[in-house]
RNA sequence: CGGGGCGUAGCGUAGUGGCUAGCGCGCCUGCUUUGGGAGCAGGAGACCGGAGGUUCGAAUCCUCUCGCCCCGACCA
């Protein structure tokens, strides 16, 4: 029984001012989290209670679905992360230490290799799989930008599984088998959340799909569309466009538009001057990038951006991508900065991509290559042949649903979980195989799945809290039942005192504020702040013989006998 | 790493060169109060993020530095 009187919890009247999302402001304002350094914290009872029964659903949903539970360090040394090239490869989100004699450590931000080698000098034969094996564990990343209170920490709790298997339909059932088991363990922890697709990466064809919980905060864009249920990470969402017959369209003609260096501008002169019904929807945009030293130009309707995330997901391999800056355009003096146009890409020495909007036969208003000078009429696979479609245009809410053609709809959430099949590159690289039946080594083919854990303490209090404070899912809030004894008898007090010790038996959570000196106000706004499912008053009405239950999400309040108190409570409960 | 903002008591804050750094919450003592963050009285608690400088005098001005928050870049 937690009990208020002696519970190590200082609860803050006022919001903390390095706390802007909700979940932090809460989450500190009730006395679960302290900021020890950007993006580290520690946890008081009440946020810790909280933390571990989510790790508890998590680990019971896990050990369900037959994975079994091991730990590894979180303290590793250099040579783990040697043989997979990430002592150098995984950069500055490393933390890296030495020991006294000298050696190098680090903190691991994810386990995959201590994983892969586990398996590697344990199993030998196919017999031994599927295998599927999972922790829970603190990992280290030192974020570039730690934001959110909890939400993205450099210090964070995750739950990290392996599935190693010998075929890709044992690959695929091992995926489906996890995919159930979070589908699972987030309805359990009462969370709203989308499935969606996420970018495969580039090793082609493998799965990989996100769960996203929504909320106005996060930091994932996804598309949705609500009629046929498709949800797609932003990077991931794909633009179905059907190619158009051109030969009815006239020949490409050269036009004099000077001062039109913008897609604006551009369009103001052609319906000044070139018989009107223009917009910006019918002007190609040429946006010069640099990838890896290159120069590429990638082509885009006029009326969108190129949304430089979506498009480096989408080129898989390219390292560094930017956009063209002045110096660029002084080392290309053939590229005539606001005139550009896919015609000559080829002299230019221009690599083109499009947006798959600009599909075969469509025909665009476009830059000449020379400076005031457009073309009209510039058709795809006539005027001009694009080398590569990439999906890089910004997606728009309306969007048009991949499956369906439903307008989609765009929102923010955090991503809470992460499904994919790794394959057999991992395995390759660390060299895990095993012995088929024919004595013959085979690669083993590895799914990687993903709960942030500490994140979902975050992840949940953005999606259940109100006005009034937290407002917890039964299973993982500090108590079921949150009893407040108010006057100044010793009545009260004691009848709740029993009342809670009598729900303790029947196997429920308990917290009582059995505060002498703190008002009735207080005790309210705290019960309130703090978040429990059921408060139960112990007060004034017990002169009636009655308690009162308050259900905390819905505001709804009703008067139970006393006699009758205990069922009532938990008759509301699960 | 680019842009913006901020460091004053446990928390929230006032204080743009001049008395002993002010207020609210919280904390301690006493009395009163007990159904929506009670009242009165008394009290403890601050090397004003740090270092250096300017000045008769610095929380306040200058330089450097450390830390924190937000937007972007980046990232599960």
């Amino acid at each position: 029984m937690l009990k208020m009187s002696t519970l190590f919890l200082r609860t803050l009247r006022d919001d903390p001012a390095d706390a802007e999302v909700a979940s932090h402001r809460l989450l500190v304002r009730a006395g679960y989290v302290r900021r020890v350094a950007a993006g580290i914290y520690s946890w008081l009872p009440l946020g810790y209670i909280t933390l571990r029964n989510i790790e508890r659903v998590v680990r019971a949903e896990m050990d369900a679905a037959g994975f079994q539970e091991v730990h590894f360090p979180a303290l590793l040394p250099r040579e783990a992360y040697e043989q997979s090239n990430r002592w150098t490869e995984y950069g500055p989100d490393l933390f890296r230490l030495k020991d006294r004699k000298g050696g190098d450590y680090l903190l691991a931000p994810t386990h995959e290799e201590m994983f892969t080698l586990m398996v590697k000098s344990e199993y030998s034969s196919y017999k031994d799989l599927p295998l599927s094996i999972y922790q829970i564990q603190t990992k280290y990343r030192d974020e570039p930008r730690p934001r959110s209170g909890i939400i993205r920490g450099r210090e964070f709790l995750m739950k990290d599984s392996y599935s190693f298997d010998l075929t890709d339909e044992g690959l695929e059932a091992s995926y489906n088998a996890h995919r159930a088991a979070y589908i699972k363990t987030f309805d359990r922890l009462g969370m709203k959340y989308n499935i969606v697709s996420a970018m495969s990466g580039a090793m082609g064809g493998s799965r990989s799909e996100e769960f996203l919980a929504p909320c106005a905060t996060g930091e994932d864009t996804y598309v949705l569309c609500e009629k046929c249920g498709y949800a797609a990470n932003v990077e991931a969402m794909q633009t179905v466009v059907a190619s158009v017959d051109e030969s009815a369209i006239e020949a490409m003609q050269i036009i004099d538009t000077p001062n039109t260096p913008t897609i604006d501008s551009l369009v103001e002169v052609l319906n000044a001057n070139y018989g009107g019904g223009f917009s910006a929807s019918d002007t190609l945009k040429n946006v010069l990038l640099v990838a890896d030293g290159k120069n590429i130009s990638v082509l885009v309707p006029g009326d969108r951006e190129v949304d430089l995330k979506r498009l480096q997901a989408n080129m898989p391999g390219v390292l560094e991508l930017r956009l063209f800056e002045d110096a660029d355009f002084a080392k290309n003096p053939k590229l005539v900065k606001g005139y550009v146009g896919p015609q000559d890409a080829q002299t230019l020495g221009l690599a083109l991509y499009a947006d798959p909007r600009i599909a075969l036969g469509t025909s665009w208003v476009t830059g000449a290559n020379k400076s005031g000078q457009h073309a009209l009429r510039v058709v795809n696979g006539r005027d001009f042949k694009v080398d590569t479609y990439v999906e890089s245009a910004e997606v728009r809410q309306g969007d048009a649903c991949p499956q369906c053609s439903t307008p989609v709809v765009i929102d923010r959430a955090i991503e809470i979980g992460h499904i994919f099949q790794l394959g057999r590159k991992y395995a390759q690289a660390l060299g895990l195989t095993v012995l088929d039946r024919d004595g013959k080594p085979q690669v083993v083919t590895m799914g990687s799945y993903g709960i942030g854990v500490s994140r979902a303490v975050a992840a949940i209090a953005e999606q259940t809290h109100d006005d009034l404070g937290l407002c917890w899912p039964e299973e993982i809030a500090p108590a079921q039942i949150h009893i407040v004894a108010t006057g100044k008898e010793d009545l009260p007090f004691d009848t709740a005192l029993k009342l809670a010790e009598e729900l303790e038996k029947m196997g429920k959570r308990v917290m009582l504020d059995d505060r002498r000196d703190a008002s009735p106000g207080v005790k309210f706004k705290d019960a309130e702040l703090i978040g429990n499912p059921i408060i139960v008053v112990v007060g004034k009405s017990l002169a009636e013989g009655m308690i009162e239950i308050r259900v905390r999400k819905t505001g709804e309040r009703s008067e139970s006998l006393l006699a009758d108190a205990a069922q009532s409570i938990s008759n509301l409960l699960m």
